[in-house]
DNA sequence: GCAAAAGTGTTCTCACTACACCCATGT
DNA sequence: ACATGGGTGTAGTGAGAACACTTTTGC
């Protein structure tokens, strides 16, 4: 039994990574040589694949994510579906969509609509190797050249997460369940591309609840090793307020 | 020639509208009777309706604004994708579909992804009457009963419409291009669900360099006339800065 | 002992809150 | 003249911004 594609919807996953310093998008190789070995496509793409009949997009793109990385219950946000008609049809993408027909068999319709999703990872959990079908972080602020629209997508993505990020504490995402505030703060400043005030950022988190510290430092630093915190959900929810913001 | 459906994808639009007082939402009647005359089905939908080939969803979405409305350029905002796949699985909807297949030849697949979005418009630019394919107001805080799982997307329209009114100044759609400042404040209110203190947030008003005081007020009102103001998107553009906003 | 990042306090400014009365118009 | 919403000021409080030095560890 052969399990069926939806031909004219997929999946691309946006996965967003962070290692301490900068913030990092996954990115798959894209070539294609000609005869003599020379280059008619090198660029990258985000990780997509179509919807399978009988899954719903977020399945998809849990499924996507599994394949690429290997984990499970990674942090997913849908943000935008893209549907414009001329998607894929630039000379180079149209090269690479009747080669992949003829090497795999894979048919993508004229018109593919695309469910964007974004993933939030601790880059240091996933490390791409060989096996990992060409995968590699990429920095935000440093992207290759990406086949499709996906560099649309991408900004798309970041912009999103920025919003997304101004109002739930989804940057713990980012970072290893046991953290520290520099990499805290240097993850809110990669997000927003900003300099925070180390000493303000630190009395502000001395407030929040739900950031707790720990009776426990980092090891093997050649420095004075910072204080451990965790950021509890539970404690979030209970005391979460919406606060007022107008866009004035 | 006839213009041919894309039979898996729709697009569904949440129009929200704005009188003065309250927020409100237009809704579809959804009535079948049986050979006796009793209901089988009473209750209401979202307008929507399937993509065409050809189209993007933006465009469906606009063309569906258009056959509701009459309006051209209305303020469109795509929130979710819908992709569930028992979206149309309950019995009420499954006769209304088998309905529509034996009366009107449309033919929906099992497993139809939606496209969604929010509209805003100024109620009194538009009131429904019997011509308008049976589409009426209603008031967010008094919504009848759902077809489909439009409760749910109704429900993410309005989250994703406080979510995004929070961050740009979609409010002056609501509101027609002239409007006193009770008219502004009534809508912010009704958007959030929450009450403002009138001085406090005129004070805030005046030092937002877009909403343009006019030499002009009210006419035919039985109190002292309101000073009327415009919003500027030119201002606007030139004078924002991005806040930033922590969500601690 | 030196390199490297951790951690810590004070002052100033400005935005947000709470609160109540007179004004201009239509009927 | 009266009903209706329009329009206005002040004092108190608290959060955000700017800013530099000492501490602790590994090597």
């Amino acid at each position: 039994m052969k399990t069926q594609v939806i031909p004219n919807l997929s999946v691309d996953c946006v996965i967003f990574g962070f290692d301490g310093l900068e913030l990092n998008v996954l990115l798959k190789e894209r070539t294609l040589k000609d005869d003599k070995g020379n280059f008619i496509i090198n660029d990258h793409t985000l990780t997509g694949h179509h919807v399978l009949k009988g899954e719903t997009a977020e399945q998809a793109a849990q499924r996507i994510l599994k394949d690429v990385t290997g984990f499970d219950n990674i942090f997913l946000n849908q943000f935008h579906t893209f549907s414009e008609t001329d998607r894929l049809s630039s000379p180079k993408d149209q090269i690479w969509i009747k080669y992949l027909k003829q090497n795999t068999g894979l048919n993508i319709a004229d018109h593919v609509i695309s469910i964007a999703f974004y993933a939030l990872v601790d880059t240091k959990k996933f490390r791409p190797d060989q096996q990992h079908q060409n995968v590699a972080w990429y920095p935000v602020k440093n992207i290759p050249e990406l086949g499709f629209d996906h560099k649309r997508i991408m900004e798309k993505a970041l912009e999103s997460l920025r919003y997304h990020a101004k109002h739930e504490p989804i940057v713990f995402e980012l970072l290893p369940e046991k953290f520290t505030l520099t990499e805290l703060q240097n993850a809110i400043e990669a997000i927003f591309d900003i300099k925070l005030d180390k000493r303000n950022f630190r009395r502000k988190i001395q407030q929040v609840k739900y950031i707790i510290p720990l009776d426990e430092k980092q090891h093997g630093v050649a420095h004075k090793p910072a204080n451990l915190f965790i950021f509890s959900w539970d404690v979030y929810e209970r005391t979460k307020k919406e606060k007022l913001i107008l866009p004035f």
